[in-house]
DNA sequence: TCGTTGATCAACTGTGTGGTTGATTACGCT
DNA sequence: AGCGTAATCAACCACACAGTTGATCAACGA
């Protein structure tokens, strides 16, 4: 719950290192416990058992108990947090730039368009804060 | 151009600082110089540079030349790839999932859903790899 | 030409992360 | 009880990153 700024840093860090993105691209085929997730690399198991705790505390999985063994289990729900928050920006570009794209088609009066504006945006200042 | 491993690493990375993040905010409604994105925050312009200089060599942004100024613009399509790659892993795991509900309700015979598969998921083993 | 502004470069510091090895807990098996 | 296995805890090391201050470069303006 909440986790609406520090979320994203956990959950953005945590996919930025390969290991850590090669787990999640196991999981997405089913759990799978940490042995099962150490095999297929060089480095030791308590290290991968460090890259899941990074990855628990960013809500990317989370581990259930079966006996002594705990199966780690993908959670697509934080995925899709993440991805909305880059969707939400990539998307209001675009915008922007189709409406750029459309001033420049109406009017193409003088300087052409080697002057990006420099000390544009100015007037929703206020839009600004994150989610 | 490749990038294909390293882009993600950086590119994840970069957006894992709530600073750089509110720069590509900022960046989303159009170009800003250096300036005008130190204006909001608390730390000093070099530490500013520092981050767009992260930003762009995740290949985030990108720094164009007018006067003396360096006008940033974002690059919608580097977000792009990195939502592609969320996306690929998220919607595996919720089709499988959905066929894991298929199987449970076609099949109730024994063993309710109290055991989540510890070690599944091992045939098409060799799709493990990064894109 | 001189001063100002925009921006970067060059050390330096503190802290966090990724990895290691060694010891410890928890469970299952015989 | 005793042993093997699954997994974590704890201490430690190397390195990269975020931030600082001070100096430097490049382009405009009077």
């Amino acid at each position: 719950m909440g986790a609406g700024e520090d979320g994203l840093n956990r959950g953005f860090m945590a996919l930025a290192d390969p290991v850590r993105r090669r787990i999640i691209a196991r999981l997405s085929t089913g759990p799978a416990t940490v042995n099962d997730l150490a095999a297929p690399f060089e480095i030791s198991k308590q290290a991968i058992s460090k890259h899941i705790q990074v990855l628990e505390q960013a809500g990317l999985v989370t581990r259930s108990r079966d006996a002594q063994r705990r199966p780690v289990h993908l959670d697509a729900a934080a995925l899709e947090l993440l991805t909305a928050w880059i969707d939400r920006y990539r998307l209001v570009h675009e915008q922007q730039y189709r409406a750029l794209d459309a001033v420049l088609a109406s009017d193409g009066r003088s300087a052409p368009a080697t002057n990006p504006g420099t000390t544009t945006a100015h007037g929703t200042s206020t839009s600004e804060e994150e989610s």
